[in-house]
DNA sequence: ACAGGATTCACTCGGTTAATCACAAAATCA
DNA sequence: TGATTTTGTGATTAACCGAGTGAATCCTGT
């Protein structure tokens, strides 16, 4: 009995299994056949929980994808490649698809021209929130001003603020905590910092960037209802020189920019 | 109208995305905010041929996995995400979902020790049969005898021959026309050739080898029934000094390299 | 030929998803 | 203000696929 089903290696590498479009059955019999090395159908099917039956369907799918060799002798023998081709395997096969999908994307006929970006957006779930901060990062040419609080100052943020000072964008932070700032000023060093203009105090601060003046992005943190430990991130965002989001923080942006230091309210 | 259905962009798009586990409602929905950039909830039905009351579940499921943004205004607006934004996500999906794999597999304890191979065993299906001998190829050590139609010789077999022969491993190849012959001399100058010794001419012949005197593969190309004009490739392979098609292969291998020139039989 | 096991095949059941419909809320227009 | 159209949400039905089960067939060794 694997106990605790959390992070267990055979029920990890059964969940990727199925996440690449193997039926359960399949997953379960390559699993077990990975940790057998060799194996006949009863064999498996003590160890990977499959009907004797079935394990021939399993072993076919497996066969077509070029994961089991089969042994024609009574009873069958089925070999597994092993755990590295496996996973050179894959790796080879998503690089393909992905591929594809890109090279489909692309050539997508419009169906009409992407005008100017009107209203404002918004993003839920951290990782979304972060690709759309990253993707706007990239793009900068003259400016960027970015304040965040610390622990959604993630790996991948810093590099694009580090991307964007290496090639010249004027940079300009703001940490909500001390030890933001300092982190920030020890890795991107040509970064100009500001004091924090973050007033709200009780509220639940997330991030906020403005880039060229002319695509910004607010988040917050809200407290997730269901599970109550967790912090939920949304975020709303907008583009375009009129954008009504953009005009707001442009104007609070340059009055607070222009004024540094003056501390009243 | 599409017209063609093979190979039309937008349905390979929305094939791909599937694969990648999106449901097909989400998929031709993502297919048709990539065509219009925006676009609220008729736009999508109209050219997707997604009811209009799904279109929201499916951006929802497009929402969760970070690759469209919604306005909520009324009527509501979709936004997806740039095509390359799009592979670049998918990309790095699949390379943590491979990494994930890879090390749970990697983690799997072994029910018991992996003996020593024994029996013949069969792979079936060209691509299937290529990472059998790759695999081979990679792990030789001393010396690769080799033989191959020139159909079969594809760039993963000659990069592997050319890998070995640059660490040392002593090449002996044979090629069914001369034609392959001049290739693979070109190709591999460290490769000593000799005349092969496919005697059965009626035989539609596949490719034959032999690694370090233990591992050793045979393949046949067989007319597929259903299919007139293709072929299909199917092999058999050993391991193991006293494996049967090793020894048997061997035998002949050292019988036929020893005598070189001797045509008689 | 027979017994035992191995393998294949046919079928049922359950869950998921596609697809349709009905209805409430909101907005537009008269 | 009231009627009509449009938008969004929820419930319901239908079709499909995969898991699971059991019976029928085949093979092997005695």
């Amino acid at each position: 009995m694997s106990s605790d089903p959390i992070d267990d290696p055979q029920t990890a590498a059964i969940e990727q299994l199925e996440q690449f479009g193997l039926s359960a059955y399949a997953a379960r019999t390559f699993v077990a056949l990975e940790k057998l090395g060799t194996g006949t159908a009863i064999q498996v099917s003590s160890i990977a929980d499959v009907p004797r039956t079935r394990v021939y369907d399993a072993v076919a799918e497996l066969g077509d994808r070029g994961l089991v060799d089969v042994q024609h002798t009574v009873p069958k023998e089925f070999w597994a490649i092993s755990a590295e081709s496996t996973g050179r395997k894959f790796e080879r096969e998503m690089a393909h698809r992905t591929a594809t999908l890109t090279a489909a994307l692309g050539d997508l006929e419009p169906v009409e021209s992407r005008d100017e970006q009107r209203g404002v957006w918004t993003v839920d779930g951290r990782p979304a929130i972060t690709d759309r901060v990253v993707e706007f990062l990239e793009t900068a040419e003259d400016e960027i001003v970015y304040m965040s609080v610390e622990e959604l100052l993630t790996g991948e943020v810093v590099d694009s603020l580090h991307a964007a000072a290496d090639r010249g964008v004027e940079i300009k932070l703001a940490g909500l905590s001390p030890t933001v700032q300092a982190r920030l000023q020890e890795r991107i060093p040509e970064a100009e910092l500001f004091d924090s203009l973050w007033l709200w105090s009780d509220t639940p601060a997330g991030r906020l960037l403005m880039v060229d003046g002319t695509e910004t992005l607010v988040s917050v943190l809200i407290d997730d209802e269901q599970s109550s430990d967790s912090q939920q991130e949304t975020a709303i965002w907008g583009a375009g020189e009129t954008n009504s989001l953009v005009v707001v923080l442009k104007a609070i942006f340059t009055w607070r920019l222009g004024a540094t230091g003056e501390e009243d309210c």
